[in-house]
DNA sequence: CCGTCCCTTGAACGTCTGTTCATAACGGCT
DNA sequence: AGCCGTTATGAACAGACGTTCAAGGGACGG
């Protein structure tokens, strides 16, 4: 059997047993003399059968309680729809990651529905919900890029083509890629572009998404947004979004720290899409995890760029309260 | 704490505990030192989050192997969608019976919606399915009886009551009892019954029934339906049922081997719906376990009498291919 | 204020489960 | 055919899990 090709038989048989093991509530032990197989046979296609999305478990939350931080969220912001995800206390920054992706990819396994378009921007953030997505076939499924990851400079060749390609693969998508420049040196050369027909079409892919998924990216990020480290931006760049009191971006198109974007000229020459595509959507989910993204946050949240958010309960906390300290 | 007055705190904490566990994939032990709690009470907490359905996990099944009994099902009756339950080999039937409520009873949790009214028989089937129920709050759910369970003759009082208010506990909805008897003596009685507004009432809600439950009844079943052993029948009428070829009953109406059942004369006197609201109904789950429900089984399929099937698998076998010897 | 009942708690136990590792079976290639 | 790399298998182990049970704590009534 080569990698990455289901087998059916296996597939049945792990549908069989995971029905055995959790419809039934029989032990592994009760299945194999059942079924014929060995034990620890048994345990391998139950591994199988959650590894591969067959087994699909979510949980029912009860009403959150009143004084918590989602209901707090919500209070403060009414269009929006939070996760907020707890995490071990004294915990690093890198865990916490870990723990809002995870969440995250179960969010989006849960959300996504056949004949779907998904908008999909790319980072460290996407990066590492990419890495955690439950297998799941959802048929005419369809995931475009936001914007563009080709750059003259870009030395981590594939980072971004892998994620996009790993969320497409997971669910058994096409991924529409857009190869173009993250950051176009002339606007001239964009405008020119976006008359091309092969960039019209993805375009038009992004207007229809009925999904948009993405982070917000921070210059002071405790673990950096990847367009801030990857030499998309020369010093004068970012000296200029200071300036202009930018606050974050989303897919690569800056905002300021109330939430507007109008006039910022640095968005004449990013791949990104209009931020009114994101504030538009009916159905958009931003990933956040850090300390040094709550200004971004706060800023995005203030120009309402997002339906639902998942984010770690410090960050959370801190973007109400405050930084402590 | 009231027993069946769910407190929230725990509720919360469980869903907590299950996130961490299912989601994230902590152990117990992990959990239990992140959330300051001793590892023996977060097993606890993950158990009333299973049991009172917190935490629901569904099975995809990838596509039904060509030869197996399901596909020959929907060859056969393109109407239907076969669920066929494996049991043990060499297992006795009251085995099968388990295996096929717990199997009903996931399947009903997965197919109730909010606002739906759902209608039910009652008997040895439904009565174990009830047993097995998945706790689940489904909002404006309502449970209608589909025939009546008082009867002079009724000893066995409150095993009917017991099952609806059961289904109907489980998912927080209302249940209309039908309390009239099953059979009446004089079909004028029944017809004059049927002109009263309480009965009116409860006909109504059978009639926009979005899903129906029910089994079939079978006079030679090994666990025979209940209906034939309660003494509702008496013997002169068991003869003339057998003399007009009755295969069977769904909900106390009866039917031949061929499905039809107009000119039965038992029917003017049973509190059931008439067949064509099952044959009419879009969604109909019919749950039925036993080599000696196969001819009633086989008859209400040839009326085209359900769309959901739940069988364990020796009874489908034998269904299809014909008793073994 | 004390006794009783009942529920909750966590240490300890025995079972169940995932994984490891040595071996066997398979399939491709020369 | 014979070799070799790869995959599949099940005995054995270590760890994780659910449950039991004795002790502790709170509510209620005497």
């Amino acid at each position: 059997m080569l990698p990455g090709v289901n087998d059916v038989t296996t597939d049945t048989q792990a549908a069989q047993v995971a029905r055995l093991y959790y419809v039934q509530g029989l032990t592994t032990d009760a299945i194999a003399r059942e079924l014929g197989l060995s034990r620890p046979k048994v345990s391998r296609l139950l591994s199988h059968a959650r590894r591969t999305g067959l087994v699909e478990i979510r949980i029912h939350d009860p009403q959150a309680q009143p004084q918590s931080l989602e209901a707090q969220l919500r209070a403060t912001y009414p269009f929006l729809t939070p996760h907020v995800i707890r995490v071990p206390p004294g915990s690093s920054e890198s865990v916490w990651l870990e723990r809002v992706s995870v969440a995250a990819a179960t969010l989006l396994g849960q959300t996504l529905r056949a004949g779907q378009t998904v908008g999909l921007a790319w980072g460290t953030t996407l990066d590492a919900v990419s890495r955690h997505l439950t297998p799941r076939h959802v048929p005419d499924l369809e995931f475009v890029q936001l914007n563009g990851s080709a750059s003259a400079r870009d030395f981590m060749s594939g980072f971004v083509t892998d994620t996009v390609t790993r969320f497409a693969g997971n669910y058994g998508a096409r991924a529409h890629l857009f190869p173009v420049p993250t950051f176009f040196d002339d606007p001239l050369t964009k405008q020119a572009m976006w008359r091309e027909r092969s960039v019209r079409h993805v375009l038009e892919l992004q207007e229809r998404a009925d999904v948009l998924v993405y982070s917000v990216g921070a210059a002071d990020a405790k673990l950096p947004s990847h367009v801030y480290v990857a030499g998309y931006l020369d010093p004068a760049d970012q000296q200029t979004l200071a300036e202009q009191g930018v606050a974050g971006d989303i897919a690569t198109v800056f905002y300021r720290a109330d939430g507007t974007f109008g006039g910022i000229p640095m968005n004449a020459r990013s791949s990104g899409p209009d931020l009114s595509l994101i504030a538009r959507a009916s159905q958009s989910i931003c990933v956040v995890s850090g300390l040094g993204k709550v200004g971004a946050l706060r800023g995005a949240l203030a120009g309402g760029l997002m339906r639902t958010l998942v984010v770690d309960e410090p960050t959370a906390h801190a973007l109400l309260h405050g930084l402590p300290g």
